[in-house]
DNA sequence: AAAATTTTTGTAAATGATTGAGATGAACAA
DNA sequence: TTGTTCATCTCAATCATTTACAAAAATTTT
């Protein structure tokens, strides 16, 4: 049974003062006397009282709450991302508000409604592309948006993302620097600005040492279609000896295909990149080259930026991409000492 | 700039109705009739009116949002739980405000406390043991918890959990049935009542047939742990043939020391049997044997257990324990086809 | 067609806080 | 003592909705 909730009233009763009295002592923007506030301390220390914050946020305009929108956890790229996002707006007072959107394009519509029927002060999108419209509608809320891991190219939300192009390129030099020449790519799901920008990267890496890939397949960032697209570029006589998979989720799928399916031996028969650096990437079973998304400095400026705006809401959208770093693990053969031109 | 929000007085203005008529026509309660309706409906599509939840929420006293109270993600069962829990919530017009716990337990309280100044409806934990006294404060506040993957000695909360006793107890008979002698245990988080409860029902196991633990060791639920742990068992001229590990998280960690860095095969040398069956335990590099937590099953009974004391407060606490089939696959001996007595 | 009943509608009072305007009173200077 | 200043306090309006109540309108019954 919800027992009647203590409001500031009945601390105000309870101290002999007024009802405002409270509301500025627990509102670090009030004045109030050194005595006063002893008082309404103890009384509401008696009564167990603490400010209502929907009440606060219907009056002030400002929820601390921050909407998540993420697609799926299946990555664990994203479960590392949430985990640090909520601790840091936690620390800064904001909290999260989790919305998973479906795989279906359709209703992301509604659930972005939905957020904004919340009174958000601003939204997260992981893993997911906003539509320009959308983007465009919150943007006329005037709630800040952010992309994280995923580039606007309508240009009217924030974006965080890695250096998605340049860990594409460092990918291809390295299979070249290590002498391989049948390289082929996995793809992820080519709506997200990452796969784009990641194979553009790579096939720019290629063609500086005037190579084209070797073979290619979609594996839309889902471990079966890596499964099958891996089939795809081995099921045949002339089989690459280096793929770059397009996150380090599908990867191990691709992996496990060349290893378990095909009795291949990594990295002597066919060296791999990833992209992420997840933490499996280093479990020794697996122990993956890969391009390391840096998930604690994306989401710190994923944080700063959507703060920022919603502190001054007159601020410019910007872009930022953090360094990608690759990770040389055990998928990949040594370089040598010289690189190559 | 945040432009200024349409109302329902706005919404009432331009229909030519009263604002009451605008708020019964978007709260299903209310009675409406179907030209007024069409015409608030008209009005509110122009001027682009959604309800404010927030003042919603301050009058009728639900603010259908589930407060999510979770430790760590780093363990994959756990994301998988919260995307079904959001996924479910979200069809029954719950939302879920997430709150990470710092691995300091000292600060629960203040969590909890933020968690009741949202005026949640409800409190999901998740790898988090409550404090009873937490749990009663909840209670008296008339908020229902559910404790996922937890169960609540003081029996204040409801819980949610898979059978970890008959689990544990299953894999000892199974490593029996196998022919193992040496069976060792690798324990969680001993705070944990689902370390205690794999533990118990695996020493029930061993001891119906006669035998004890051969050895064991704490790897707390973490990774760097459970290598130690491992080492711990494996740093002497008396190995185990057979480890039980208490979560899958810790068996790969376990695996990947026992394979690299004893040079040992399994399940040859050493069977290893886990807890939870993520999605990792079934890729081909670990394929692991384990006890699996339906995490499907396991979401739905703790939405239904909250959702039902939501209704019905005075509704009585439940505890739910749902099986956890063993799902075998080659870390371990094939059966023989007569299982010994 | 009048009476009885039901449905719809508007008025106004909640909900639990913040906040601007003005009142109160203490401290201080003249 | 009187006037001024300043911090502190109270009052009342406000935020965007729901909802009890009563009045009005529509419908059904007689």
């Amino acid at each position: 049974m919800p027992q009647d909730r203590v409001t500031s009233i009945d601390v105000a009763k309870e101290a002999g003062v007024s009802q405002s009295a409270v509301s500025r002592v627990f509102s670090q923007t009030g004045s109030a006397s050194q005595k006063t506030i002893d008082k309404v301390q103890k009384a509401a220390d008696k009564l167990g009282y603490r400010p209502n914050i929907l009440a606060r946020s219907l009056i002030t305009g400002k929820s601390r709450i921050i909407g998540l929108l993420v697609a799926y956890l299946e990555n664990y790229f994203y479960p590392e991302a949430v985990e640090i996002l909520s601790r840091e707006l936690q620390k800064q007072g904001y909290h999260v508000l989790i919305f998973l959107a479906s795989s279906k394009e359709g209703n992301l519509d509604n659930i972005v409604q939905e957020l904004l029927d919340y009174q958000v002060d601003g939204i997260v999108t992981a893993s997911v592309s906003m539509s320009s419209d959308l983007a465009q509608s919150c943007q006329s809320a005037g709630i800040p948006v952010v992309m994280f891991n995923r580039i606007d190219d309508s240009q009217t939300a924030n974006s965080v993302t890695a250096d998605n192009y340049q860990g594409g390129y460092d990918a291809a030099r390295y299979f070249i620097e290590t002498g391989h020449e049948k390289i082929s790519y996995i793809a992820g799901w080519e709506g997200a600005s990452t796969q784009r920008d990641r194979e553009a990267g790579f096939i720019e890496g290629l063609s500086q040492s005037g190579l084209t890939l070797h073979s290619r397949a979609v594996g839309d960032y889902d471990q079966e279609r890596a499964k099958q697209a891996a089939h795809l570029l081995f099921d045949t006589d002339d089989r690459p000896d280096a793929v770059f998979v397009a996150n380090d989720h599908m990867a191990f799928a691709v992996m496990d295909v060349i290893r378990y399916d095909y009795g291949l031996s990594i990295p002597d028969d066919v060296a791999i990149i990833g992209f992420d650096d997840v933490p499996p990437a280093a479990w020794p079973a697996y122990n993956l080259t890969t391009l390391r998304q840096p998930a604690i400095s994306m989401v710190q400026a994923t944080i700063d930026t959507l703060i920022s705006q919603i502190e001054e809401p007159q601020k410019e959208r910007t872009d930022t991409i953090l360094p990608s770093p690759m990770i040389i693990r055990a998928t990949t053969r040594k370089a040598p000492i010289k690189s190559i031109k």
